[in-house]
DNA sequence: CGACATCTTGACTGCGTTCAAACATGGTGG
DNA sequence: CCACCATGTTTGAACGCAGTCAAGATGTCG
Protein backbone atom coordinates (compact mmCIF):
# COMPACT_ATOMS: atom_id res chain seq x y z
CA UNK A 1 0.00 0.00 0.00
CA UNK A 2 2.75 2.66 -1.00
CA UNK A 3 1.23 6.07 -0.37
CA UNK A 4 0.15 9.16 -2.52
CA UNK A 5 3.66 10.44 -1.61
CA UNK A 6 5.63 8.13 -3.87
CA UNK A 7 9.14 8.90 -5.40
CA UNK A 8 10.96 7.36 -8.36
CA UNK A 9 12.58 4.11 -7.92
CA UNK A 10 15.96 4.04 -7.21
CA UNK A 11 18.71 3.66 -10.04
CA UNK A 12 20.95 1.12 -7.35
CA UNK A 13 23.81 -0.09 -8.16
CA UNK A 14 24.52 0.81 -11.33
CA UNK A 15 25.35 4.48 -11.49
CA UNK A 16 25.67 4.46 -7.35
CA UNK A 17 22.72 7.02 -7.53
CA UNK A 18 21.63 5.12 -4.31
CA UNK A 19 24.73 5.32 -1.46
CA UNK A 20 22.68 3.37 0.98
CA UNK A 21 23.17 -0.21 -0.97
CA UNK A 22 26.43 0.65 -2.33
CA UNK A 23 27.63 0.91 1.36
CA UNK A 24 25.68 -1.74 2.09
CA UNK A 25 25.14 -5.45 0.39
CA UNK A 26 25.50 -4.24 -3.06
CA UNK A 27 29.22 -2.98 -3.35
CA UNK A 28 30.75 -6.63 -2.55
CA UNK A 29 28.43 -7.86 -5.13
CA UNK A 30 28.83 -9.12 -8.85
CA UNK A 31 27.76 -6.62 -11.29
CA UNK A 32 24.77 -8.61 -12.84
CA UNK A 33 23.49 -9.63 -9.39
CA UNK A 34 23.76 -5.36 -8.37
CA UNK A 35 21.75 -4.88 -12.05
CA UNK A 36 18.90 -7.74 -10.88
CA UNK A 37 18.63 -6.25 -7.74
CA UNK A 38 18.16 -2.57 -9.14
CA UNK A 39 15.60 -3.35 -11.12
CA UNK A 40 13.59 -4.95 -8.27
CA UNK A 41 14.04 -2.52 -5.89
CA UNK A 42 11.52 0.79 -5.17
CA UNK A 43 12.34 3.84 -3.51
CA UNK A 44 8.91 4.96 -1.33
CA UNK A 45 8.42 7.83 0.70
CA UNK A 46 6.08 7.39 3.64
CA UNK A 47 4.25 10.32 6.33
CA UNK A 48 4.57 9.24 10.04
CA UNK A 49 2.38 6.67 11.41
CA UNK A 50 1.99 4.45 8.37
CA UNK A 51 1.97 1.09 9.01
CA UNK A 52 4.56 -0.80 6.52
CA UNK A 53 3.31 -4.50 7.31
CA UNK A 54 0.82 -4.97 9.91
CA UNK A 55 1.20 -7.41 12.54
CA UNK A 56 -0.40 -11.09 12.15
CA UNK A 57 -0.26 -9.73 8.47
CA UNK A 58 1.18 -11.28 5.31
CA UNK A 59 4.99 -10.97 4.73
CA UNK A 60 5.00 -9.87 1.24
CA UNK A 61 8.18 -6.74 1.55
CA UNK A 62 11.62 -6.57 2.32
CA UNK A 63 13.59 -3.81 2.05
CA UNK A 64 16.59 -1.37 3.49
CA UNK A 65 15.59 2.13 5.38
CA UNK A 66 17.13 5.27 3.05
CA UNK A 67 16.14 8.21 5.69
CA UNK A 68 13.60 8.42 8.83
CA UNK A 69 13.21 5.57 11.46
CA UNK A 70 10.74 2.81 11.79
CA UNK A 71 9.56 1.16 14.78
CA UNK A 72 8.92 -2.43 15.07
CA UNK A 73 6.02 -3.13 17.79
CA UNK A 74 3.65 -5.32 19.13
CA UNK A 75 0.30 -4.93 20.12
CA UNK A 76 -1.51 -5.89 22.97
CA UNK A 77 -4.88 -7.20 23.71
CA UNK A 78 -5.20 -4.11 26.02
CA UNK A 79 -4.51 -1.61 23.72
CA UNK A 80 -1.00 -1.22 24.45
CA UNK A 81 1.93 -1.11 22.45
CA UNK A 82 5.58 -2.65 23.23
CA UNK A 83 8.17 -1.28 20.72
CA UNK A 84 10.45 -4.10 20.03
CA UNK A 85 12.96 -2.56 17.26
CA UNK A 86 13.67 0.50 15.91
CA UNK A 87 15.28 0.87 12.38
CA UNK A 88 17.57 3.65 11.48
CA UNK A 89 18.68 4.18 7.67
CA UNK A 90 20.95 1.67 6.31
CA UNK A 91 18.61 -1.39 8.44
CA UNK A 92 17.26 -4.25 6.81
CA UNK A 93 12.73 -4.98 7.55
CA UNK A 94 10.33 -7.15 6.92
CA UNK A 95 10.72 -11.12 7.38
CA UNK A 96 12.22 -13.45 5.12
CA UNK A 97 11.15 -16.93 4.51
CA UNK A 98 8.14 -16.54 6.38
CA UNK A 99 4.63 -16.37 5.48
CA UNK A 100 3.84 -13.98 8.29
CA UNK A 101 4.82 -11.08 9.95
CA UNK A 102 5.11 -11.14 13.95
CA UNK A 103 5.38 -7.61 14.38
CA UNK A 104 3.87 -4.54 13.32
CA UNK A 105 6.00 -2.22 11.28
CA UNK A 106 5.32 1.59 11.47
CA UNK A 107 6.78 4.61 10.51
CA UNK A 108 7.76 6.82 13.62
CA UNK A 109 9.27 9.70 11.54
CA UNK A 110 8.26 10.94 7.81
CA UNK A 111 10.12 7.71 5.70
CA UNK A 112 11.67 7.21 2.59
CA UNK A 113 12.11 3.61 1.67
CA UNK A 114 13.81 0.90 -0.69
CA UNK A 115 11.69 -1.55 -1.24
CA UNK A 116 11.42 -5.53 -2.40
CA UNK A 117 8.85 -8.01 -3.54
CA UNK A 118 10.04 -10.66 -0.55
CA UNK A 119 9.92 -13.42 -3.23
CA UNK A 120 11.43 -11.55 -5.43
CA UNK A 121 14.05 -11.18 -3.20
CA UNK A 122 14.15 -14.60 -2.03
CA UNK A 123 14.81 -15.65 -5.47
CA UNK A 124 17.56 -13.76 -6.18
CA UNK A 125 19.18 -14.95 -2.78
CA UNK A 126 18.74 -18.50 -3.84
CA UNK A 127 20.10 -17.71 -7.08
CA UNK A 128 23.47 -15.14 -5.80
CA UNK A 129 24.69 -16.95 -2.35
CA UNK A 130 26.91 -14.12 -2.04
CA UNK A 131 23.91 -12.21 -1.71
CA UNK A 132 22.72 -14.56 0.75
CA UNK A 133 25.65 -14.31 2.59
CA UNK A 134 25.08 -10.37 2.73
CA UNK A 135 22.32 -10.25 4.07
CA UNK A 136 23.26 -13.17 6.74
CA UNK A 137 25.91 -10.63 7.83
CA UNK A 138 23.34 -8.06 8.29
CA UNK A 139 21.06 -10.55 10.42
CA UNK A 140 24.03 -11.06 12.32
CA UNK A 141 24.35 -7.67 12.87
CA UNK A 142 21.05 -7.30 14.29
CA UNK A 143 20.17 -10.18 16.48
CA UNK A 144 23.41 -8.82 18.22
CA UNK A 145 21.38 -5.74 18.60
CA UNK A 146 18.76 -7.34 19.65
CA UNK A 147 20.93 -8.83 22.65
CA UNK A 148 22.19 -5.53 23.61
CA UNK A 149 19.04 -4.19 23.50
CA UNK A 150 18.05 -7.37 26.01
CA UNK A 151 20.64 -6.29 27.95
CA UNK A 152 19.82 -2.40 28.53
CA UNK A 153 15.73 -3.52 29.11
CA UNK A 154 16.99 -5.99 31.96
CA UNK A 155 18.64 -3.18 34.17
CA UNK A 156 16.88 -1.92 36.76
CA UNK A 157 16.60 2.37 36.90
CA UNK A 158 15.52 4.41 34.06
CA UNK A 159 18.50 6.11 35.03
CA UNK A 160 20.88 3.31 33.13
CA UNK A 161 18.78 2.74 30.69
CA UNK A 162 18.40 6.45 29.61
CA UNK A 163 21.94 6.70 29.75
CA UNK A 164 22.45 3.65 27.64
CA UNK A 165 20.22 4.31 25.21
CA UNK A 166 21.50 7.39 24.46
CA UNK A 167 25.79 5.85 24.17
CA UNK A 168 23.71 2.83 22.08
CA UNK A 169 22.33 5.51 19.66
CA UNK A 170 25.92 7.19 19.16
CA UNK A 171 27.62 4.36 18.67
CA UNK A 172 25.38 2.17 15.95
CA UNK A 173 24.16 5.67 13.87
CA UNK A 174 27.05 7.95 14.58
CA UNK A 175 25.66 9.51 10.99
CA UNK A 176 22.67 10.10 12.61
CA UNK A 177 22.56 14.05 13.88
CA UNK A 178 24.83 12.84 16.67
CA UNK A 179 27.05 15.80 16.17
CA UNK A 180 30.86 16.22 17.77
CA UNK A 181 32.95 19.63 17.82
CA UNK A 182 36.45 20.46 16.91
CA UNK A 183 37.65 20.00 20.63
CA UNK A 184 35.80 16.47 20.87
CA UNK A 185 34.37 17.87 24.21
CA UNK A 186 30.80 19.11 22.87
CA UNK A 187 28.89 16.44 22.14
CA UNK A 188 25.06 16.58 20.65
CA UNK A 189 23.13 14.04 20.38
CA UNK A 190 19.32 14.22 18.32
CA UNK A 191 16.61 11.55 19.51
CA UNK A 192 14.98 10.30 16.59
CA UNK A 193 11.88 9.62 17.92
CA UNK A 194 8.94 11.25 20.50
CA UNK A 195 9.21 10.54 24.36
CA UNK A 196 6.39 8.37 24.35
CA UNK A 197 8.23 6.37 21.32
CA UNK A 198 10.97 6.47 23.58
CA UNK A 199 9.05 5.68 26.74
CA UNK A 200 7.57 2.38 25.22
CA UNK A 201 10.92 1.22 23.88
CA UNK A 202 12.32 1.63 27.12
CA UNK A 203 9.38 0.05 28.98
CA UNK A 204 9.12 3.60 30.65
CA UNK A 205 6.92 6.07 30.60
CA UNK A 206 7.56 9.52 29.06
CA UNK A 207 7.15 11.39 32.05
CA UNK A 208 9.63 9.21 33.86
CA UNK A 209 11.75 9.95 30.85
CA UNK A 210 10.97 13.88 31.31
CA UNK A 211 12.22 13.30 34.88
CA UNK A 212 15.13 11.22 34.36
CA UNK A 213 16.64 13.56 31.73
CA UNK A 214 15.94 16.97 33.88
CA UNK A 215 17.69 15.11 36.85
CA UNK A 216 20.69 14.57 34.34
CA UNK A 217 20.81 17.99 33.68
CA UNK A 218 20.67 19.15 37.23
CA UNK A 219 23.90 17.27 38.17
CA UNK A 220 26.00 18.48 34.88
CA UNK A 221 25.56 15.27 32.85
CA UNK A 222 23.08 16.81 29.95
CA UNK A 223 22.22 20.22 28.44
CA UNK A 224 18.43 20.07 26.57
CA UNK A 225 18.39 22.33 23.95
CA UNK A 226 15.06 20.89 22.63
CA UNK A 227 13.16 18.14 23.58
CA UNK A 228 14.88 15.74 21.10
CA UNK A 229 18.51 17.00 21.05
CA UNK A 230 20.75 16.83 23.78
CA UNK A 231 24.29 18.44 24.48
CA UNK A 232 26.55 15.78 26.48
CA UNK A 233 28.56 17.81 29.37
CA UNK A 234 30.24 15.54 30.71
CA UNK A 235 30.63 12.31 28.75
CA UNK A 236 32.69 9.80 31.27
CA UNK A 237 29.90 10.26 33.91
CA UNK A 238 27.23 9.13 31.22
CA UNK A 239 29.30 6.39 30.22
CA UNK A 240 29.48 5.38 34.65
CA UNK A 241 25.19 6.11 35.33
CA UNK A 242 24.94 3.57 32.43
CA UNK A 243 27.35 1.17 34.15
CA UNK A 244 27.89 -0.94 30.97
CA UNK A 245 31.81 -2.39 30.43
CA UNK A 246 31.10 -2.15 26.72
CA UNK A 247 31.37 1.81 26.36
CA UNK A 248 34.42 3.60 26.26
CA UNK A 249 33.99 7.14 26.14
CA UNK A 250 37.13 7.27 23.80
CA UNK A 251 36.15 5.10 21.16
CA UNK A 252 32.69 6.58 21.13
CA UNK A 253 34.40 9.88 20.43
CA UNK A 254 36.45 8.05 17.67
CA UNK A 255 33.73 6.68 15.87
CA UNK A 256 32.03 9.96 15.86
CA UNK A 257 34.44 12.20 14.84
CA UNK A 258 35.19 9.52 11.59
CA UNK A 259 31.15 10.14 11.23
CA UNK A 260 31.21 13.47 11.02
CA UNK B 1 38.99 -25.84 26.99
CA UNK B 2 37.02 -28.97 26.80
CA UNK B 3 36.27 -30.18 29.68
CA UNK B 4 37.85 -34.02 31.35
CA UNK B 5 34.46 -34.91 31.09
CA UNK B 6 34.28 -35.37 27.02
CA UNK B 7 32.29 -37.51 25.02
CA UNK B 8 33.19 -39.24 21.99
CA UNK B 9 32.76 -37.86 18.51
CA UNK B 10 29.09 -37.53 16.79
CA UNK B 11 28.43 -39.81 13.76
CA UNK B 12 26.02 -37.36 12.54
CA UNK B 13 24.15 -37.36 9.80
CA UNK B 14 25.72 -40.40 8.25
CA UNK B 15 24.02 -43.26 10.56
CA UNK B 16 21.52 -40.45 12.14
CA UNK B 17 23.14 -41.34 15.28
CA UNK B 18 22.57 -37.30 15.91
CA UNK B 19 19.32 -36.53 15.85
CA UNK B 20 19.67 -33.32 16.66
CA UNK B 21 21.39 -32.43 13.53
CA UNK B 22 19.23 -34.56 11.48
CA UNK B 23 16.45 -32.58 12.80
CA UNK B 24 18.24 -29.43 12.00
CA UNK B 25 19.94 -28.80 9.33
CA UNK B 26 21.27 -32.03 8.57
CA UNK B 27 18.70 -33.27 6.44
CA UNK B 28 18.02 -31.32 3.90
CA UNK B 29 21.67 -31.04 2.80
CA UNK B 30 23.39 -32.81 0.08
CA UNK B 31 24.89 -36.13 1.07
CA UNK B 32 28.84 -35.27 0.64
CA UNK B 33 27.91 -31.50 2.55
CA UNK B 34 26.92 -34.10 5.13
CA UNK B 35 29.41 -36.11 5.74
CA UNK B 36 32.04 -33.54 5.74
CA UNK B 37 29.92 -31.50 8.56
CA UNK B 38 29.68 -34.95 10.54
CA UNK B 39 33.94 -34.78 10.34
CA UNK B 40 34.20 -31.47 11.98
CA UNK B 41 31.51 -31.96 14.47
CA UNK B 42 33.04 -32.64 18.31
CA UNK B 43 30.39 -33.17 20.83
CA UNK B 44 31.77 -32.11 24.84
CA UNK B 45 29.78 -32.82 27.74
CA UNK B 46 30.74 -29.57 30.06
CA UNK B 47 29.73 -29.27 33.88
CA UNK B 48 27.20 -26.24 35.30
CA UNK B 49 29.29 -22.93 35.13
CA UNK B 50 31.94 -24.30 32.66
CA UNK B 51 32.12 -20.68 30.46
CA UNK B 52 32.36 -22.07 26.57
CA UNK B 53 32.81 -18.60 25.17
CA UNK B 54 34.20 -15.65 27.59
CA UNK B 55 32.57 -11.86 26.33
CA UNK B 56 35.32 -10.20 25.14
CA UNK B 57 37.35 -13.20 24.45
CA UNK B 58 37.48 -14.55 20.60
CA UNK B 59 34.85 -16.44 18.92
CA UNK B 60 36.14 -19.88 17.64
CA UNK B 61 33.59 -22.10 18.37
CA UNK B 62 30.16 -22.60 17.52
CA UNK B 63 27.77 -25.76 17.64
CA UNK B 64 24.33 -26.66 18.69
CA UNK B 65 22.97 -27.33 22.33
CA UNK B 66 22.06 -31.36 22.24
CA UNK B 67 21.12 -31.83 26.03
CA UNK B 68 21.01 -29.10 29.02
CA UNK B 69 20.71 -25.48 28.69
CA UNK B 70 23.08 -23.01 28.19
CA UNK B 71 22.38 -19.09 29.35
CA UNK B 72 24.02 -16.17 27.84
CA UNK B 73 25.24 -13.25 29.60
CA UNK B 74 26.84 -9.86 29.57
CA UNK B 75 28.77 -9.21 32.74
CA UNK B 76 28.46 -5.68 34.26
CA UNK B 77 31.36 -3.39 35.62
CA UNK B 78 29.40 -3.56 39.04
CA UNK B 79 29.97 -7.34 39.29
CA UNK B 80 26.11 -7.80 38.22
CA UNK B 81 25.40 -10.05 35.27
CA UNK B 82 22.29 -9.67 32.68
CA UNK B 83 21.00 -12.35 31.15
CA UNK B 84 20.38 -11.98 27.59
CA UNK B 85 19.44 -15.44 26.08
CA UNK B 86 19.01 -18.80 27.34
CA UNK B 87 20.05 -21.51 24.59
CA UNK B 88 17.74 -24.85 24.69
CA UNK B 89 18.51 -28.39 22.91
CA UNK B 90 18.81 -27.47 18.59
CA UNK B 91 19.83 -23.98 19.53
CA UNK B 92 22.47 -22.24 17.60
CA UNK B 93 25.66 -21.16 19.69
CA UNK B 94 28.45 -18.90 18.82
CA UNK B 95 29.23 -15.98 16.78
CA UNK B 96 29.72 -16.74 12.80
CA UNK B 97 32.07 -14.33 10.67
CA UNK B 98 33.07 -12.30 13.55
CA UNK B 99 36.69 -12.57 15.63
CA UNK B 100 35.02 -11.81 19.10
CA UNK B 101 32.13 -12.22 20.94
CA UNK B 102 29.82 -10.15 22.98
CA UNK B 103 28.59 -12.70 25.46
CA UNK B 104 29.72 -14.71 27.71
CA UNK B 105 28.37 -18.45 27.20
CA UNK B 106 28.13 -20.58 30.26
CA UNK B 107 26.53 -23.64 31.14
CA UNK B 108 23.44 -23.43 33.00
CA UNK B 109 22.84 -26.30 33.61
CA UNK B 110 24.94 -29.64 32.99
CA UNK B 111 25.18 -29.60 29.40
CA UNK B 112 26.09 -31.90 26.40
CA UNK B 113 27.00 -29.74 22.93
CA UNK B 114 27.72 -30.49 19.01
CA UNK B 115 30.76 -27.76 18.61
CA UNK B 116 32.70 -27.14 15.33
CA UNK B 117 35.73 -24.81 14.92
CA UNK B 118 34.14 -21.89 13.44
CA UNK B 119 36.61 -21.15 10.48
CA UNK B 120 36.24 -24.37 9.35
CA UNK B 121 32.55 -23.94 9.58
CA UNK B 122 32.33 -20.56 7.95
CA UNK B 123 34.18 -22.54 4.72
CA UNK B 124 32.05 -25.09 4.75
CA UNK B 125 29.05 -22.57 4.27
CA UNK B 126 31.30 -21.20 1.46
CA UNK B 127 31.16 -24.14 0.04
CA UNK B 128 28.14 -24.85 0.44
CA UNK B 129 25.33 -22.27 0.42
CA UNK B 130 22.64 -24.85 0.62
CA UNK B 131 24.39 -24.97 4.60
CA UNK B 132 24.40 -21.53 5.02
CA UNK B 133 21.01 -21.03 3.82
CA UNK B 134 19.87 -23.32 6.25
CA UNK B 135 22.15 -21.47 8.94
CA UNK B 136 20.29 -18.33 7.99
CA UNK B 137 16.68 -19.87 8.54
CA UNK B 138 18.28 -20.64 12.08
CA UNK B 139 19.37 -17.29 12.54
CA UNK B 140 16.16 -15.61 11.87
CA UNK B 141 14.26 -17.56 14.20
CA UNK B 142 16.65 -16.61 17.17
CA UNK B 143 16.01 -13.23 15.64
CA UNK B 144 12.08 -13.65 15.96
CA UNK B 145 12.40 -15.52 19.43
CA UNK B 146 14.92 -12.01 20.93
CA UNK B 147 12.24 -9.92 19.80
CA UNK B 148 9.66 -11.67 21.40
CA UNK B 149 11.81 -11.69 24.66
CA UNK B 150 12.15 -7.79 24.27
CA UNK B 151 8.31 -7.67 24.44
CA UNK B 152 8.40 -9.49 27.11
CA UNK B 153 11.05 -7.24 29.52
CA UNK B 154 9.03 -4.05 28.63
CA UNK B 155 6.43 -5.70 30.34
CA UNK B 156 5.32 -3.28 33.30
CA UNK B 157 4.78 -5.98 36.12
CA UNK B 158 6.92 -8.58 37.32
CA UNK B 159 3.07 -10.53 37.08
CA UNK B 160 3.15 -10.30 33.55
CA UNK B 161 6.51 -11.49 32.84
CA UNK B 162 6.68 -14.37 34.62
CA UNK B 163 3.94 -15.38 32.96
CA UNK B 164 4.77 -14.52 29.39
CA UNK B 165 7.75 -16.40 30.30
CA UNK B 166 6.28 -19.93 31.35
CA UNK B 167 4.30 -19.57 28.21
CA UNK B 168 7.35 -19.03 25.99
CA UNK B 169 8.92 -22.10 27.68
CA UNK B 170 6.19 -24.19 26.46
CA UNK B 171 5.32 -22.91 23.02
CA UNK B 172 9.45 -22.99 22.07
CA UNK B 173 10.42 -25.92 23.71
CA UNK B 174 7.46 -28.18 24.38
CA UNK B 175 9.99 -31.21 23.98
CA UNK B 176 11.37 -30.01 27.10
CA UNK B 177 9.52 -31.39 29.88
CA UNK B 178 6.33 -29.58 29.79
CA UNK B 179 4.33 -32.78 29.98
CA UNK B 180 0.42 -32.90 29.67
CA UNK B 181 -1.66 -35.36 30.54
CA UNK B 182 -3.97 -37.43 29.01
CA UNK B 183 -7.07 -35.48 29.49
CA UNK B 184 -5.21 -31.99 27.86
CA UNK B 185 -6.03 -30.53 31.45
CA UNK B 186 -2.65 -30.87 33.58
CA UNK B 187 -0.38 -29.46 32.38
CA UNK B 188 3.27 -29.47 33.84
CA UNK B 189 6.33 -27.00 33.36
CA UNK B 190 9.60 -27.68 34.42
CA UNK B 191 11.96 -24.67 34.87
CA UNK B 192 15.28 -25.64 33.64
CA UNK B 193 17.49 -22.77 35.31
CA UNK B 194 17.59 -21.81 39.09
CA UNK B 195 15.87 -18.66 40.74
CA UNK B 196 18.22 -16.59 40.80
CA UNK B 197 19.05 -17.12 37.10
CA UNK B 198 15.61 -16.56 35.66
CA UNK B 199 15.38 -13.42 37.55
CA UNK B 200 18.63 -11.65 36.29
CA UNK B 201 16.88 -13.15 32.64
CA UNK B 202 13.36 -11.36 33.60
CA UNK B 203 15.11 -8.25 34.88
CA UNK B 204 14.25 -8.52 38.88
CA UNK B 205 15.04 -10.66 41.81
CA UNK B 206 14.98 -13.54 42.87
CA UNK B 207 12.40 -12.90 45.75
CA UNK B 208 10.47 -11.17 43.52
CA UNK B 209 10.37 -14.40 41.32
CA UNK B 210 9.09 -16.11 44.78
CA UNK B 211 6.41 -14.09 45.85
CA UNK B 212 4.82 -13.66 42.01
CA UNK B 213 4.86 -17.75 41.95
CA UNK B 214 3.03 -17.76 45.45
CA UNK B 215 0.46 -14.95 44.50
CA UNK B 216 -0.29 -17.13 41.65
CA UNK B 217 -0.41 -20.57 43.67
CA UNK B 218 -2.63 -18.48 45.88
CA UNK B 219 -5.38 -17.71 43.74
CA UNK B 220 -5.26 -20.90 41.76
CA UNK B 221 -3.40 -20.48 38.74
CA UNK B 222 -0.55 -23.11 39.25
CA UNK B 223 0.83 -25.30 41.79
CA UNK B 224 4.28 -25.32 43.19
CA UNK B 225 5.63 -29.31 42.90
CA UNK B 226 9.23 -28.73 43.40
CA UNK B 227 11.04 -25.46 43.12
CA UNK B 228 12.12 -25.80 39.53
CA UNK B 229 8.44 -27.92 38.74
CA UNK B 230 5.15 -25.75 38.29
CA UNK B 231 1.59 -27.20 37.74
CA UNK B 232 -0.44 -25.32 35.44
CA UNK B 233 -4.18 -25.48 37.24
CA UNK B 234 -6.28 -22.70 35.09
CA UNK B 235 -3.97 -21.99 31.95
CA UNK B 236 -6.80 -19.57 30.61
CA UNK B 237 -5.98 -17.06 33.93
CA UNK B 238 -2.60 -17.85 32.86
CA UNK B 239 -2.41 -16.77 29.22
CA UNK B 240 -5.08 -13.66 30.56
CA UNK B 241 -2.17 -12.48 33.31
CA UNK B 242 0.40 -12.56 30.17
CA UNK B 243 -1.87 -9.99 28.38
CA UNK B 244 -0.31 -11.50 24.82
CA UNK B 245 -2.21 -11.16 21.75
CA UNK B 246 0.48 -14.21 20.74
CA UNK B 247 -0.89 -16.78 23.45
CA UNK B 248 -3.47 -18.83 22.62
CA UNK B 249 -4.23 -21.69 25.22
CA UNK B 250 -5.61 -23.73 22.66
CA UNK B 251 -2.65 -23.36 20.57
CA UNK B 252 -0.11 -24.23 23.16
CA UNK B 253 -2.09 -27.41 24.42
CA UNK B 254 -1.83 -28.52 20.71
CA UNK B 255 1.61 -28.09 19.96
CA UNK B 256 2.64 -30.01 23.61
CA UNK B 257 0.54 -32.95 22.90
CA UNK B 258 2.30 -33.38 19.33
CA UNK B 259 5.37 -32.82 21.41
CA UNK B 260 4.85 -35.47 23.96
C1' DC C 1 -2.73 34.61 17.07
C1' DG C 2 -5.17 30.55 18.45
C1' DA C 3 -5.61 25.51 18.52
C1' DC C 4 -3.28 21.38 19.02
C1' DA C 5 0.33 18.18 20.06
C1' DT C 6 4.04 17.38 22.92
C1' DC C 7 6.77 17.90 26.85
C1' DT C 8 7.47 19.09 31.77
C1' DT C 9 6.32 19.38 36.63
C1' DG C 10 3.72 18.10 40.88
C1' DA C 11 1.52 15.06 44.46
C1' DC C 12 0.28 10.59 45.71
C1' DT C 13 0.24 5.68 45.75
C1' DG C 14 1.95 1.13 45.02
C1' DC C 15 4.93 -2.32 43.35
C1' DG C 16 9.30 -4.22 43.70
C1' DT C 17 14.04 -3.95 45.70
C1' DT C 18 16.78 -4.52 49.61
C1' DC C 19 18.38 -6.59 53.71
C1' DA C 20 17.57 -10.13 56.91
C1' DA C 21 16.11 -14.40 58.70
C1' DA C 22 13.65 -18.75 58.44
C1' DC C 23 12.76 -22.75 55.78
C1' DA C 24 13.50 -26.73 52.44
C1' DT C 25 16.66 -29.86 50.02
C1' DG C 26 20.54 -32.68 48.90
C1' DG C 27 25.00 -34.36 49.71
C1' DT C 28 28.82 -35.82 53.05
C1' DG C 29 31.02 -37.90 56.68
C1' DG C 30 30.97 -39.58 61.38
C1' DC D 1 21.05 -43.54 59.93
C1' DC D 2 21.28 -39.08 61.33
C1' DA D 3 23.74 -34.72 62.30
C1' DC D 4 25.70 -31.26 59.75
C1' DC D 5 26.60 -28.03 56.16
C1' DA D 6 26.03 -25.94 51.50
C1' DT D 7 22.95 -24.41 48.32
C1' DG D 8 18.76 -22.66 47.04
C1' DT D 9 14.07 -20.98 48.05
C1' DT D 10 10.54 -18.74 50.69
C1' DT D 11 8.83 -15.26 53.85
C1' DG D 12 8.96 -10.77 56.40
C1' DA D 13 9.44 -5.62 57.09
C1' DA D 14 10.82 -1.09 55.50
C1' DC D 15 12.21 2.00 52.11
C1' DG D 16 12.47 4.08 47.55
C1' DC D 17 11.84 4.36 42.69
C1' DA D 18 8.67 4.82 39.26
C1' DG D 19 3.70 4.65 37.63
C1' DT D 20 -0.61 7.22 37.59
C1' DC D 21 -3.53 11.08 37.22
C1' DA D 22 -3.77 15.91 36.76
C1' DA D 23 -2.33 20.46 35.68
C1' DG D 24 0.83 23.63 33.67
C1' DA D 25 4.46 24.95 30.25
C1' DT D 26 6.41 24.81 25.75
C1' DG D 27 6.57 24.32 21.03
C1' DT D 28 4.41 23.99 16.27
C1' DC D 29 1.57 24.84 12.47
C1' DG D 30 -2.32 26.61 10.20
Amino acid sequence: MPSASAKTTCDLGVSGGCTVHNGLFCSRLPQDCRRKLAALARVWSYPRGTRILEQEGRSDLVGNVIDGVLKMLRSQPDGGEQIVGLLMPTDFFGRLYSEEVDFTVEAATDATLCTYDRRRFEALMAEYPALEHEVMLSVLTELDAAREWIGLLGRRTVFEKFACFLLILCRRWPFLGCGLAADRRRLEIVVPIRRADLALYLGTTAETISRTAQAMVRSGVLRVITPSRFEVLDLDALVDLAGETEFDGRRILDAMSKAS
